[in-house]
DNA sequence: TCTGGCACTCGGATAATCGGAGTGCCAACT
DNA sequence: AGTTGGCACTCCGATTATCCGAGTGCCAGA
């Protein structure tokens, strides 16, 4: 039984409990937004909001405050994304237009993200398990000394350094260059491991150590998952704006520094729809307070990572989700051009 | 007129201070400590020592604190590093040599510092100003477009892309791999962008706008110093155990964001030495309630960046100081390892 | 179904009270 | 001269009591 009019009352109620952080009432809601009905009538409605678990009463003779299932409610039957001003769009494209590479896209999302939703923000860096191996270079620093770099379609570069048993000479070097571009040009990184497994069997005896050593190096860099694990995280001061700091700052504070946490709150699902995770409908109890607005990003519906910001359950919902979903439609347009 | 019991009276109030947060008076001091003198005798010397400066009673009838400048003398006469645990040792030598490039040994570093004090850590990354081009790569991934890799000798590496007006071909390019990396290798980056600058025009004409190119995104990487301005940050959950949320918290939680505020904070003096910045001694008075632990790392007196712990004045002064110690010696010691 | 009226509730802000830790000072002692 | 015990005094902070008003639920009338 939750008419237009209810729906109504629950709008008004999330937005200025959102805006003034303090239990509504029914008279001062009937003052600030226009519906043409008496207090007496909102609170009908309340009570039956109530009833049906929207909202709740901190204690009796206290206004209302929106519940979980409220809120959920909210988002999706009554939130419209509130569209980004042009200046807005304007500091999303400068600023992320003059990122020189990978990792500074990413720091400058964050920043850019927590400074347009005054939240904290979070960026996975994106993940190298999809991306294939756009070349490998070897360099001899010293003969037993190799510097080996492996660049990646996303234009994410992983460098090691190999130590040699043996010296290799700048020719034999340059053959193995050929050799593993050969066989991992173009191709994921999986399946480009699994490939240079066998080559120090197909060159010469005298290189094969070599090629051993190199291809080791190279195939623990293709599998190492460090950074698909990696966020940036930024916007922390703007929880100094949260009230209780028991309940929502310290566990927040304490997850930011776990970023295996962060991610799953950002939720590796692999999907890219924006996805609202509003209190207790997320993986941590502790976190029952904050909700998680984010989305994954990657050109053409190709996930590369995600993206979003974590606040209080009472936060601006509309406003985040379009930021989010700005932010990451724009780092995916970057990332696409980086990768013709 | 401050003698020996007297600084041991100031000792003893530092340290009480320190453990419980809370003013120490006359009686429990002397219960706590084993100072062979009575009460009243304690009030006397508290007396002189507020007279000159070095505690501060908040009100009538409460404890004393310790000033600034009772920390001061208190770090300056009375301190002795609290010599690091087996564990302790163990722990940094383990965790630090299981780093795998530059940028994680920066950010175990940080982890590391900020569970030993249980503090924020800052550590700034490694400079790239002091540092000598080790090689410089040239990686052709289109015909236009030139991967350009710069190899320091601290071990980071730099990468752009170069999109040129015209296709080059590979043996011109090899051409240019030796030009670049005959003039540049092994001289400190400024001096090889200054000396780059001039290559250009010392090729064959038909190079000439390739090059042209090529060392203009070099000098610009070169001259980048971008990530001189990087520091990594962690440890923030220890703010929660912090008394006074807006005094010491959220500024210092604003100032984490800045990571300019941050170099500042360490003190991008240049020397090495063990420095301890109390309260307002520092450069922002509205960090007054903070302190920093800092000192400057690299191998063997070479300067190549800063590391630190922040936190309230009133902290575990000799643990935060021989925890920074310790660790900027072993990333020190890293540092030189990666770079015979 | 909506509205105005009305008695009632209860949290939070304000004021009042009280205990105790801590001080300063002084006279006596070593 | 330095140290000590005694003592009156201060003042913070915790505890309790008081009070105001926003907000509610309910009911009778439109």
């Amino acid at each position: 039984m939750v008419d237009d009019r209810k729906l109504d009352v629950l709008r008004a109620i999330v937005e200025d409990y959102v805006a003034t952080e303090e239990p509504v009432g029914s008279k001062a809601l009937v003052e600030r937004h226009g519906l043409g009905v008496s207090p007496a009538t909102v609170r009908n409605d309340m009570a039956a909001l109530e009833d049906e678990g929207y909202i709740h009463q901190p204690h009796t003779s206290a206004g209302r405050v929106p519940t979980d299932k409220g809120y959920r409610l909210f988002v999706d039957k009554l939130a419209t994304l509130k569209p980004m001003s042009v200046a807005e769009r304007r500091a999303i494209a400068t600023l992320l237009d003059g990122a020189v590479d990978l990792d500074d896209v990413v720091q400058r999302s964050v920043r850019l993200l927590s400074q347009l939703t005054r939240q904290v923000a979070i960026v996975q860096y994106p993940t190298l398990s999809r991306s294939t191996v756009r070349h490998i270079e070897l360099v001899s620093l010293t003969p037993t000394r190799v510097m080996v770099i492996l660049i990646l379609s996303t234009g994410r570069v992983e460098q090691r350094l190999v130590e040699l048993d043996a010296p290799v000479v700048d020719t034999d070097l340059a053959e193995l260059r050929v050799a593993v571009n050969q066989t991992s040009a173009g191709v994921q990184i999986a399946a480009a491991a699994a490939a240079l497994a066998d080559l120090p069997d197909g060159v010469r005896p005298e290189q094969a150590d070599s090629a051993r050593a190199i291809v080791g190096v190279l195939t623990e860099a293709m599998s190492d998952h460090r950074s698909d694990e990696r966020v940036a995280v930024g916007g922390t001061a703007n929880l100094a704006r949260y009230g209780d700091f028991d309940t929502a700052v310290r566990p927040l504070l304490e997850a930011l520094e776990e970023h295996v946490v962060l991610l799953k709150l950002l939720g590796e699902s692999g999907t890219d729809a924006l996805t609202v995770r509003i209190g207790h409908e997320g993986p941590y109890s502790e976190l029952a307070a904050t909700s998680v607005v984010a989305t994954g990003y990657g050109p053409q519906e190709f996930h590369l990572g995600s993206l979003g910001v974590v606040g209080p359950t009472r936060m601006d919902y509309p406003g985040s989700m379009a930021a989010v979903r700005a932010v990451a439609r724009y780092v995916s347009r970057i990332l696409d051009e980086g990768n013709q």
